[in-house]
Order: structure tokens, then C-alpha cells, then sequence
DNA sequence: GTGCTATGTTGACGCTGTCAAGATCAGTTC
DNA sequence: GAACTGATCTTGACAGCGTCAACATAGCAC
């Protein structure tokens, strides 16, 4: 695409999403700054700006690209009604590897850079939303919202089994669980403990 | 301590930390600038090198504190053996009372700007570590241990739990979870995950 | 051809962290 | 008291950043 002598690059777009998420993926946020992917790009400092308002819309359209990629693995994931914790493991291993294969992509769908410091494009928000709301349902619809025992909302079990998750990603990708081997052990105990709360138990301390 | 017309501050060490954790507070890490603070401090801006060797150090002395802090609240902790589930509920609260009273000293704290991106200094590690294993041991004396089926490792418990914990911190102040109303019941259910993984449970599923 | 608009360019501004070199002062040693 | 030493604080400078303003070029519609 990008002739070499051409003034007008031709499928700048396009490029600067590519090399920006590669970017992203080799150096982190920290290392992804719009002048260092113009000259990737092999084009002017300001260039970019004709193509994304700033910086912001630029990271803002990367996490989104992720969140597209969550939502597909969310749609194969499959909780059997008799017995979900094969396919919660599954799903929770498929997580992980998701936040594994790409850390800075995961932190940076997650991460206050656009959440908190950034503004969140209306796009980006509805595409993320979507994602958990299919989370949710999923929870539901595929079996696991008949385990639950009384009283108990899908919605806050969903949240706080995605809390758990998010965090164990956290943890792991910030550099505080040192230990990578680890994970796998981790990661099945959060399995036991989501499975918990969606098991009918029999609470011997009687509560609530 | 300052004064206006003297060449030595005097007390520069302690102003520039108790001006940066209130830089922190309002700002968050991304306005914590190293000149602005000088300024506030009413000082040059290459007074602080003397005392702290770059940013890095500093913010590690800032997220120091806040562990010494959380270790206080970990210590406060008491989880009764008979039954665990109103000290867990209480700590619980506190942990997220504590994250919510000053979001940017625990992002500081948990987050990738000192463990990933940054140079954790070795004060910051042991600090850091030790609070977390004394959150294991808590779980292990204080009778939780006791209830654990069979085969299930405290630290594994205790690694995952925190993870429940951590994760819901980061989804709300990253600003994720946009109801702070829910955080209560949310809160409540991670507990109830978390002791479901500590109660003796009947699993009518036969599993491991 | 004549414009219009999309796209790309250079120049500049204020912000950042940090290094180097020099100024000032407090405290010790003679 | 004088001289030296080391801690502390200063200004000057550099490279990097995001972004705005002004200008250049190319392609496309009429």
C-alpha cells in the first residue's frame, strides 16, 4: 500500500490500527506514542490525526478491536445445564489465555488509561457492555442460572465471578503473582470457588 | 519547616512525600508530576533528586505507605473459627472502604505504573509481601484452615479470594462498574463466593 | 480547467523526566 | 576563626511527548 515516493499513503487507517496494535502488543502503552507509530508508518508526526481525532479515539478503537475478540470466545464458551464446571473451566482457561496471549491489549481494554483517565468512545462503551451482558446471559440461559439457589441474582454472580477473573488477570499481568506456574492451580481453585456459589450447597451454618 | 527566604528547605524529604500522596489523592498518578510537586513544595525543580533517586523511588515511598496501611487493616482482621462469615464480611468492607477512600493510592499500590512499567524497589517488595502472607496466615490460624475440605490449599484459597477482592476494587474504580449503589450487594456476593469455597459443602455434582 | 475536500507536511508550544554544572550552607577538622 | 567537605538547592539544557495552526499536495466532481 504505502508507495514509497507517494505524498497520500493510501490505506493510512487501516495501517495505523496494524502497527499500532503491534506496537501496543511489543512495547505496552508506555512505548506506543503517536509520533514513534507515525514513523512506523512512515509518515509525519501530525499525519495520524487526520485519521483518529487523538490519541484517545486511537487506543479507544484497539480495545475495541479486543473486546470484539472477548465476545466471540464469550460465544463459543458452553455451560452444559446438568454439570457446568467443564465448561467453566474451559471458559475460564480460555480467559486467561486470552489475557496471556496479549497482556497489553487486556490491560488496556480493562485499564483506567481509557476508562478513568481517557474518554471511552460511545462505541468502544456499547461494544464492551455487550460483551458482559453476554457474559451474563450466558450465565443464565446455558443451565447455570437453574443451579442457583434461591434468592441469588445472576447478575451479581456474574459480577462477582468476573471480578475474579479480572482479578487473577490482574494480578498475574501486573507482575504480583510471580509465579506463572502457579496459575493453573490458581485458576482451578477460582473455578471451585465460582462453582461454589452457583452449586445448591448445604450451608451448615445457617445463614441468610 | 520552610522557610521563604532560606536557600535550604529544611524538611524536604517529608514535605515532598506528604505533598505527593495529596497530589496523588486529587490527581491521581497521571498529575503526580515531579516539577508540579516541586512547585508545591516551593522548591526548584530538581530539588527532589536529592532526595529520592527519580520518580520511580518516590512513588514506590508513596505505595509503601499505603501497604503499611492495608497491613494495619489486615491485622485488625479477625475471622472467628466457629463462624468465619461476619469477620470475612467485615474485612471484606473494610478492604473495599479502604481501596475506596483513596482510589489513586491503591492503583499506585496495585498497579502496573510500579510492578510492570516501573522498578519496584526492594523495600516496596517485602512491604508488599509481607502483606499479603500475613493475609494468608489470618486465613490460615483463625480457623478458616480448619474448615477447608480436604485437599484444598490455604494459599491457593487465599490467592484466589484476594483475586475476587482485588478484581472487584480494580472493575470499580477503574470506573467499570459504574453503579457504586451495587458495590454493596456485589460485595456481598463476592463473600458468599468466597465462603463457599471455605464452608464444608455437599457437592451433589461429585467433583474432585 | 476550477474548485473542493481529503490527506499529508513543517513549525511551534507547553508539558514531562532527568542530567550536568554551579551556588549555598551546615558541620567537622585543624 | 579558617578551611575543607558533603549535603542540599539552583539554573540551563536535552530529548521526548500530544496537539494546534498554517501550509502543500493530490484526487475527484463539475
Amino acid at each position: 500500500m504505502a508507495q514509497p515516493g507517494r505524498y497520500h499513503h493510501g490505506d493510512l487507517h487501516a495501517t495505523l490500527l496494524r502497527e499500532a496494535a503491534l506496537l501496543l502488543r511489543e512495547q505496552g502503552v508506555e512505548g506506543l506514542s503517536l509520533r514513534r507509530l507515525a514513523e512506523r508508518a512512515g509518515v509525519s508526526r501530525t499525519a495520524p490525526y487526520h485519521h483518529f481525532e487523538d490519541k484517545n479515539a486511537l487506543l479507544c478503537a484497539l480495545a475495541e478491536d479486543g473486546f470484539r475478540r472477548l465476545d466471540r470466545l464469550m460465544e463459543e464458551a458452553a455451560f452444559q445445564a446438568d454439570d457446568p464446571e467443564p465448561g467453566l473451566r474451559r471458559f475460564v482457561r480460555g480467559y486467561l489465555r486470552f489475557a496471556n496471549d496479549d497482556p497489553e491489549q487486556y490491560e488496556l481494554m480493562f485499564g483506567r488509561t481509557l476508562w478513568k483517565t481517557g474518554r471511552p468512545t460511545e462505541s468502544l462503551t456499547r461494544v464492551a457492555h455487550g460483551c458482559f451482558r453476554r457474559y451474563v446471559d450466558k450465565l443464565q440461559a446455558d443451565g447455570i442460572g437453574a443451579h442457583l439457589p434461591g434468592g441469588t441474582d445472576a447478575l451479581r454472580v456474574a459480577q462477582a465471578s468476573w471480578a475474579t477473573l479480572h482479578g487473577l488477570c490482574r494480578l498475574l499481568l501486573d507482575g504480583i503473582y510471580v509465579d506463572r506456574q502457579d496459575m493453573e492451580a490458581v485458576s482451578d481453585q477460582a473455578v471451585a470457588l465460582m462453582l461454589a456459589a452457583v452449586r445448591p450447597t448445604v450451608m451448615p451454618t445457617g445463614s441468610r
